[in-house]
DNA sequence: TAAATTAATATGTCTATACATATATGTGAG
DNA sequence: CTCACATATATGTATAGACATATTAATTTA
């Protein structure tokens, strides 16, 4: 009499006929009875095993179809963006921030776009720098609706940057990032110690709470430093 | 008697009273059992919402001690790289490949130790441009790992592109990306029709199958043109 | 008082069963 | 031959009960 599988064991399996490429992406694979017939296991636990390779983007099942190998195509990939702070400590350099500016006013057009405001309403401008073992490594430039945090008025940021407050603050409900690469401009070049022709990689976040967008942040960091990096393993 | 609650009730239940800010960072929320009371409902339902949290990264669960909210700074963010031709055809521009080289040499330094080989050992140099509408939209760099994937030496290229045909031959076990922003080199520049000091979005691509790099690729975009967009919500 | 042992408890896994639901396929009416 | 309808089937969800396991708290022992 053999052991009984567990539901890992069955994940695992699977995972490992399409790692090996016996099964195929769209190939039709095993059913739940079968699963559990051959691990000498509940249909729920095989059922826990392929549900849970369906989340992972893995298979895809239909009922009574069955399940199939999931075209790989359409397979996302899982990115940390971490906080500037965390990003900085964890390559082992000193992390300092530094509060460049602080203003109330009228956004300019795009800002006020990405902070969907009327181009009556005032916002909060920040201008920031985050250092590497003092070297600029992050310029931030964060607008902040009032409307949806009045508390920011009261707050500085001297000591402590945006992005630290505003966690603290509110929940958030939803995220946006854009990633893109731009030519530093005058201004940011010389903000980040850069010629004005070097590249930027330029991360920008907007965040909502409910239906209003919180704050809207562009960080730029000089090209040559600053890398995403993504590890995507198909396995569980 | 009211009606029995699903464990998408629960899920959902939890997850507003995290994201409208009555359960904090750090937390303690009610117990399975808990749950299950309040939504009339088994355990395992209850458990099964509170699990799904857990891998979504929103709650964090430890025996005997219970479940608490997440500490948000460490939550993970969705991207979705998609394959060239989807990305151009998806906004809606018609997409044109073409081959610009193909030779079999020993790989120069930075290459060779992408994919891991020694110095004598030779492999596929392809170089490829992806059009939108005519217009250059990426330029592919890339290496195909010949002891892995010997079929690439009867393969020209010509009318397929190294990436649609690699998913076809090999399944893969492990991809790694790498985002970073370059001023672009006098060669590239060219060949996107660009500035020599035009910004560049590069994205690296290594793929394993087992413990072999397949493939090493990179593939450089007009920063002004490629934008990397990501959208998390808490909510399942 | 400190260390070792034991008990209590919340989560983790599995089972057997039941019923729900989507859908491919077969069947009969027009 | 086509459309409407029934039926079979694989997955989807839920349940109550059992036992496993990690970890905290309480208790005993040195």
């Amino acid at each position: 009499m053999s052991k009984r599988g567990s539901f890992r064991d069955v994940k695992t399996f699977v995972l490992n006929e399409i790692r090996q490429g016996r099964w195929r992406p769209g190939d039709l694979i095993p059913k739940e009875q079968e699963l559990a017939t051959r691990f000498n296991c509940a249909r729920m636990t095989a059922h826990r095993a392929l549900r849970e390779l369906a989340e992972e983007g893995v298979v895809e099942r239909r009922r009574r179809s069955g399940t199939r190998v999931a075209l790989q195509s359409q397979r996302t990939t899982l990115i940390d963006i971490p906080r500037v702070e965390d990003d900085i400590t964890a390559s082992g350099a000193a992390y300092r921030y530094e509060r460049l500016s602080r203003r109330v006013v009228a956004p300019e057009q795009l800002a006020r776009a990405q902070l969907q405001l009327d181009d009556s309403t005032q916002a909060l401008r920040l201008e920031c720098l985050h250092f590497a073992n003092d070297v600029p490594f992050q310029f931030e430039e964060r607008w902040v609706n009032l409307d949806a945090v009045p508390e920011a008025h009261e707050e500085s940021f001297k000591d402590v940057s945006p992005n630290a407050w505003l966690l603290e603050q509110r929940p958030w409900s939803n995220v946006e990032h854009t990633i893109s690469a731009v030519t530093a401009s005058a201004r940011v070049a010389q903000r980040l110690d850069l010629k004005p022709t070097d590249a930027l990689l330029v991360l920008e976040r907007r965040t909502w709470f409910e239906d209003d967008v919180i704050t809207f942040a562009r960080m730029s960091h000089p090209g040559r430093f600053y890398r995403i990096r993504t590890s995507d393993r198909l396995q569980g």
